[in-house]
DNA sequence: GTGGTCTAGACCACC
DNA sequence: GTGGTCTAGACCACG
């Protein structure tokens, strides 16, 4: 899997990393179990600072995406249960997409097939 | 319309003032044609720096939800075009959002059922 | 209330500086609502560098002890509730301190009378 | 007696190592006497590298728990007297978890239920 | 080799 | 002024 990032990005270095490997959890081109590059391999591969790789990883442990091994460094994680924290962020998330959407004069079916467009595209279906 | 902020989220005051209002035009509390509160006014009702209130107007009519009339202050723009940039940027935001509920191990129904919910929350519908 | 740093001590800086927190708001030397001085003021007053001090207060704060508030800085937290997993957590500590006790030869009347005292000094009662 | 070590944990394989032979020591699953296995044949068993049990021996060493006989390898140490500066080491640890507890609204009652419960269980009584 | 800590300086956004 | 990010280099503990 290759990581990209865009130092024009409003986003910061750091959480397109993160969100990067959200997406490649998702599309399982990152498996369970599976290690992630070390921090500084990655850093080098990426010409970024080792800390802001190391800053990503631990943002994505604290989350429960990945976890730190001490013998295999950082490993991909297992499903995580869809909690109620997770669902009351996601919620609110997707409401603030909904309402831009609704300003732009997108009608409920149109949301509603982007939606499901973007869900096979982030499990990595064919569209 | 009340907006409310919180000075202990993550998200900064203006991006809470942006994002309620956003949601309130979506919702229809606030109407195309009607103007907003100065930004003096709305500084004061909400204790806040007036300057940040003027970033949030601003950072609204770059996105053409508001338009800012030297007589009239801010008022409200009449829906806009959905544009291919404006889809881009959400599709970007739903794929990373779906991409998270994959992750946690939601199903497309349950994700779609969400997505559904939010949208006519956004709509200001009775659910 | 005085913060001190032990440069020789096998804690690193900033769990010193964290504990000296907690210490100081179980013992009610800061109250909840009372803002904690800036990172960078602390910094300068104990002579180390204000990214450790951030690392401190990001770590209480993910442990609920204080909240950043973008107005007033860092504020200590009204009491947080005894979940699950602090008490989870919590125990195996209590265990292994009291293997401890029990390796020494510290009998049962002695051990809870040593657990009698802290508590009562960490409340910051007269003994 | 079995050890288990968690390469995800937080604490280090010989912090964790360190601890529950700490923990088998106090239940009397080992006692005084007995011979622990060698660092090379435990570290295999567990998988690890033998340094990693070289080193938890040698803290364990230092502070009395067992002996390292170069003819008999290590062998569980007799109880310890409960010295002066065990007790003062005890006492921080103990205060500051009694810190917590009190940040945690748990009132002395529950506290010291909560020790008493910990102290039968390392000592391996039936609860 | 790995990750983690501490230091340090530059820069930015927010208030 | 505040906290936050990114960079960078030195050092340490672990395996």
């Amino acid at each position: 899997m290759i990581l990209e990032i865009n130092t024009r990005s409003s986003l910061t270095i750091c959480e397109q990393l993160r969100n990067q490997i959200v997406l490649g959890i998702a599309a399982k081109k990152l498996i369970p179990g599976e290690p992630l590059p070390s921090v500084r391999s990655l850093a080098a591969d990426l010409g970024i600072n080792y800390h802001t790789v190391g800053k990503a990883y631990s943002s994505l442990c604290d989350q429960g995406y990945i976890i730190m091994d001490r013998r295999k460094g950082a490993v991909v994680a297992d499903a995580l249960p869809s909690g109620g924290e997770f669902v009351s962020n996601l919620s609110k998330t997707l409401l603030l997409s909904a309402a831009e959407a609704v300003c732009h004069d997108m009608d409920e079916e149109d949301f509603l097939e982007l939606c499901t467009r973007q869900y096979k595209k982030a499990k990595g279906e064919r569209l």
